[in-house]
DNA sequence: GATAGTACTTTCCTAAAGGAAAGTAAGATT
DNA sequence: AATCTTACTTTCCTTTAGGAAAGTACTATC
């Protein structure tokens, strides 16, 4: 019988992660979470929390994630019209994925400044 | 005094997200990452445990991780030459990212399949 | 009537990511 | 001598992400 040696199988973990990825993929996704999450609801609040984010990426990434159920978009029937961001509740479960990278980030700043 | 909203500061948590996400972005960081860790040492197991990637993408992902001092490529001197790589203890610091995604992911198909 | 603020959209462009297919260099095997 | 295996590289191409700048529609305020 010949010798074949198989690859170890790492799916179980591998499938998930990139079901996750698909959804928070990308450079913005996360600080919008973060900022809508932290209390900013209006466009322009948005934009300014977040530095270098253009209104056009915005606009994008916020439907986006409305798509996700992650973010609701209100648009509330007064003079004037004032349209507001909301985390839906769902938007919560991400915090464990928010601190770990946030851990992550802060440990590897000191890692480098130190290399 | 003009009444002047502010927005909410978000910045302490936004920057270490996004150190973070420059190092593991993309599809394919953290699922090289997964596998390698599982015992995939060689190029063609890595490529084989990894539906979808192709050998040139693997090979700018390793270089990538290599210099970020994630993975170590390892040439041995023997007949014939084997090259193997490793995780770096760095790496394992990865893990509590890693389960986060995992679990988020394993939920969130749970969810989006009774919707 | 002019200016300012809010929440975007539009246009145009560049860079990076990703993929398909084939090729290659070196040694090993038949 | 021919084929196989390993670890890639090369070429070519498409898609996606991202950014700069300006514009717009509406309302409010001076």
């Amino acid at each position: 019988m010949a010798q074949k040696k198989q690859h170890c199988d790492c799916l179980s973990t591998i499938k998930p992660v990139r079901d996750t990825l698909d959804v928070i993929n990308g450079k913005w996704k996360l600080p919008i979470i973060i900022s809508v999450g932290v209390g900013n609801d209006r466009f322009t609040d948005i934009q300014e929390s977040i530095p270098g984010i253009t209104p056009k990426v915005l606009a994008k990434e916020l439907k986006d994630l409305e798509q996700h159920k992650l973010i609701t978009r209100i648009v509330a029937d007064e003079y004037p019209v004032k349209i507001t961001y909301k985390l839906e509740p769902y938007a919560d479960t991400l915090t464990p994925i928010i601190y770990a990278l946030k851990d992550w980030g802060e440990n590897h700043r000191k890692v480098v400044t130190e290399r």
